[in-house]
DNA sequence: TTGCCAAAGTGACTGTAGTCAGTTATGAGG
DNA sequence: CCTCATAACTGACTACAGTCACTTTGGCAA
């Protein structure tokens, strides 16, 4: 197929080139792209459980073995597939997040999102969600990533509101933005593992009632210097 | 073994009397402790991974398919096993409680000496704490009563903050107990699950990172009606 | 006591995730 | 062009979690 373009002698290929970096890499993006369509294809027809790797690997024209030389175990699959699209829904709710809005409307819009994502499919976002912090895998670049860079999103948005003045500047914008982040989790979770079979609506609102929580008692102290004393100004009243 | 006490005729069982309740649930509640122990010891000698549940069967002295009437999956057996621990480590935390410090010291008490009980066997932990959320069980009362049954006492410790006058009136206790459960539940994953390989101490000293803004500002208002402004809009009972 | 039913128990068996010893393809150097 | 090193790939195979058709036991009523 195609040998072109080799030249023949010394043309060094630039470095960087997209196109030109030989057929071994281009060939596992070939394959880590079909596996990714054939798992999500047989996960939807018929759900993780009933999917087998076998079936996997045949879908997608390749061994058994093979498979696992791009995924650690059928769970790290799911993985290689959600990620993608909790990218995308992630990309676009950040990108339609509402300029105007106060920094908790702003968390709702993002999180709200994940969660509406979530409902489409619970029994793949059941194994997704249990997988979320356990999967080490060699090549990096998957769930630690993802849920870094949400983290990160959300301190970015925590920033804009102390810069709004929403927030008292001597908060710390990664502690909070972990606080939030982690709201979120314990509730995905146990929507997804326990039973709580609520609608999502609730966990919605639910999220917005812990979110309030942790932003409440943060707003820009009037005048003195930063901390807040800690606790009691008036014993018991 | 004792067959002891079965009178003989007619003798008719008090119908909640604890010993007396019929050779079955006897036998089931010994299977049960057989299993237990049995488990324990693999998991200690060999890990969990390496533990094959025939082995544990063999052990616990009871058929593979006994096993899988106690628990429904292998990870169910450590569940059953960790849960009692964990219990026992939860029981004397709370028992040791130091009544005399703030709430973040007492948060601190309790979460701290559960943090270093996961320290003593990270292994087991973290197949623990994957489960945690998403062991559904026939016979309730194992992962789901833990968890709860930890935010409850949670709770209970920020109701009496409340009443001390550490905290405003207003503050949702539920609310404010799941958070903070929540943000020791991201470190107990985040340092179990993907590499975060710090100290346990340092973990601790996040926690109380979490903690302290968590419950920052929400110190009783001086006078005025609860809500400190800004974004609170909605309110929900 | 006997007979019957349902609950508890059993282990040979099955389906499948994941491995590994062996094969093939790629590309660098000569 | 050929040769060699090694990365990528393969599918027959293995180990094991979990099932299921059958056996045993316990409890109860006649």
């Amino acid at each position: 197929m195609i040998a072109a373009i080799k030249g023949h002698g010394h043309d060094r290929i630039a470095p960087a080139d997209v196109a030109a970096v030989g057929r071994r890499e281009r060939g596992k993006e070939e394959k880590r792209a079909r596996i990714k369509a054939a798992a999500r294809e047989l996960f939807a027809e018929k759900g993780f459980a009933a999917t087998t790797t076998q079936e996997i690997a045949a879908r997608a024209d390749i061994g058994t073995g093979t498979l696992f030389l791009y995924a650690q175990s059928k769970e790290e699959i799911l993985v290689l597939v959600f990620r993608d699209e909790m990218d995308r829904e992630c990309n676009e709710a950040f990108g339609a997040l509402p300029r105007k809005g106060s920094l908790l409307d702003q968390l709702m819009h993002i999180y709200g999102s994940l969660i509406a994502f979530h409902d489409r499919d619970q029994g793949l976002g059941r194994v997704f969600v249990k997988e979320v912090l356990f999967v080490k895998e060699k090549n990096r670049r998957t769930i630690y990533e993802f849920v870094e860079g949400l983290i990160a999103r959300t301190a970015m948005l925590v920033d804009e509101g102390k810069k709004r003045g929403d927030l008292d500047a001597s908060v710390s914008t990664q502690v909070l933005a972990e606080n939030l982040f982690a709201a979120y989790l314990l509730r995905l979770q146990k929507w997804l593992g326990l039973e709580e079979k609520l609608a999502s609506v609730e966990h919605i609102d639910r999220l917005r009632e812990s979110f309030e929580l942790q932003l409440r008692g943060l707003a820009p102290q009037p005048q003195s210097s930063g901390s807040s004393g800690r606790q009691t100004r008036r014993r018991r009243s």
